[in-house]
DNA sequence: CTGAAAGCGCTTACAG
DNA sequence: CTGAAAGCGCTTACAG
């Protein structure tokens, strides 16, 4: 069933046939009208594979997301893709482990799709750049910040890491905590070589609601490096404790983790907050469900999508890469106690 | 940059260049050499759209996964991308949510991608017989059966769910407790009508479980309707709550409602396992870092992963459809009491 | 407004 | 073993 079956039985050339398909003008209206009707009864629908070939640029969205397992990307992602729906544009999704090269993935995407453009969910800042200079449409990376790397077709949407971080630590600050445990990503660590990425960025703001209280961080001491997951949480939580006689809180970088933490604590028989209290950072659903709810820095994960399909779509009519931060909230769960000032801190 | 400038270069015609990059036989070891050189050098990569146009059929494969937010399916996905990869295939993936028609879609891939062939992660029997006919690449359905619809081209590797859900609920009447609420999906109602989906094969096998003890189950009054969700199985433990004064234990078709579950119980200042016991379904990476650990029925994701490629793989060679059951594991938590038997029940 | 024809980048019989 | 050529299903100048 090709074009041709259709521009026979309607009496009409294959020109004329792609033409209503395409809804390009310059076709009387009793052509469309047989032509589509044709189309109805054959059930016709044509070759995406011929088209893009002929076209040279197809006219859907990529999707490249890091973690099929983030929950938080799940629900930008639905978000995603019922935003692009409501513009009625389609979208591939494809899906990578947070091992893996996001912009290699980019790069074969562009060639083999040809993709109008390019959302990504997570994305780390090597990556783009070693490889982005191969990647040709527009982009919009999400929930990272890319407006230090200057390539003119990537825009981002994000939510401000170190600004988050440093509340959820002022906010144990402020509740007297003194010994705060922390578990972030892979790049958790104060280096001289800034690679940006997210861990790094809320370590950053760890740091600064210390500097702002007159407090000083010891991140080779507190922090500690785990994978985004429940697993890396358990194990990080419980090397904490260990580690740390008189631990009184701890923050994990992501929900996740949080909610790793969470059982670990509950596994060397203390409870959380009556003994060590506990914040996240996501906000992702299953943070409301814990329990106890845990506190967390909530991002706006519709806002985030919806900005990022906004941004891309704008991109696609040309113009320079637009950097947006999205507002975040602090969520005061049942995960944190206040404790009175001890005098040695 | 295409297969002609390659064929200029290394000075070899377009239709050697092809067969070197498809590792066909009958070209000289010289002119693989020569050509493989030149791909090399201009890091050519063959256009997929123009050959999938001539081949009329992909190298890879498509998996449909119905729900993003669904980690049995995360899990199973994640596996499976990593088998496919070891067996040097390619696939893509595309999500849906849950209410969605993922016949349609995999009747649109067909058309598209002409994928050597699909894997189901969940499927509605009713999409299946309504629209399976026009999908004719091999497929296999994953977490569900598929062996009494009789198509040629669809096999099957799924959980016992009539089993499954049978020995967690005499798992919590062996443990003496006779007010069991449940919560299921969909169609998880007793009616004249089968759709052999999950829900209902989950809720035979409650029914079974008490048949099997000389009790009978009242459906109408103990089984509740909810969406696969976190706030579904919170909303649905809570009416099962204030509905039936004196429940001591409730039943979920799946981990993700549990945990919905396990707070709504909280919340209505009950304990799990002391007032109310608590059993899920799925075995997802979660229930095992719940507080308290979820006691709930393990579908081993690993294995239908496994299996679900390889049978696809075997398909793809032709023969008929297989079905197969992959056991499941009763994972004893820490949501379950024993209660002494009441002299009323 | 419509048709005939070139060509997108590749694969594959068909000759040689 | 290699080349020349047809053709996959579509789009789009170019004529008319």
């Amino acid at each position: 069933m090709t074009i041709k079956d259709v521009a026979q039985r309607s009496g009409y050339a294959v020109g004329t046939v792609s033409r209503v398909l395409n809804g390009h003008p310059g076709v009387s209206g009793e052509a469309r009208e047989r032509i589509l009707a044709v189309v109805e009864e054959l059930s016709f629908r044509p070759n995406g594979a011929a088209r893009v070939l002929k076209q040279r640029e197809s006219s859907s969205f990529g999707v490249i997301v890091k973690g099929a397992r983030n929950l938080l990307f799940a629900g930008i992602l639905e978000e995603m893709q019922s935003r692009l729906k409501d513009a009625g544009r389609a979208a591939s999704v494809y899906y990578l482990d947070e091992d893996s090269d996001e912009v290699e993935t980019a790069v074969h995407v562009c060639r083999e799709q040809k993709p109008l453009g390019i959302l990504f969910l997570g994305g780390n800042r090597a990556n783009f750049l070693r490889r982005f200079r191969n990647v040709t449409c527009p982009c919009v990376l999400v929930t990272t910040r890319a407006d230090t790397m200057g390539f003119p077709n990537l825009s981002s949407v994000s939510t401000d890491d170190v600004e988050g971080a440093a509340q959820a630590m002022g906010y144990l600050l402020d509740a007297g905590h003194r010994r705060v445990g922390i578990i972030g990503g892979d790049s958790c660590v104060i280096s001289p070589i800034m690679d940006c990425n997210i861990s790094q960025m809320r370590l950053m703001g760890c740091q600064r609601a210390c500097l702002q209280r007159g407090l000083t961080l010891d991140a080779e001491r507190w922090a500690i490096v785990s994978r985004y997951s429940l697993a890396g949480g358990y194990e990080a939580a419980s090397q904490l404790l260990d580690r740390n006689r008189g631990i009184t809180a701890i923050l994990a970088m992501s929900d996740v983790m949080a909610i790793g933490a969470l059982r670990a604590i509950h596994d060397r028989g203390l409870r959380v907050p009556e003994d060590v209290s506990l914040v996240g950072f996501d906000g992702i659903e299953q943070s409301a469900y814990c329990v106890p709810r845990l506190t967390t820095i909530r991002q706006n994960a519709s806002r985030l999508a919806q900005r990022g399909v906004d941004i891309l779509l704008q991109q696609t009519g040309g113009g320079e890469a637009v950097h947006e931060i999205v507002p975040f909230e602090l969520i005061r769960g049942e995960s944190v106690r206040k404790i009175e000032e001890e005098p040695g801190a």
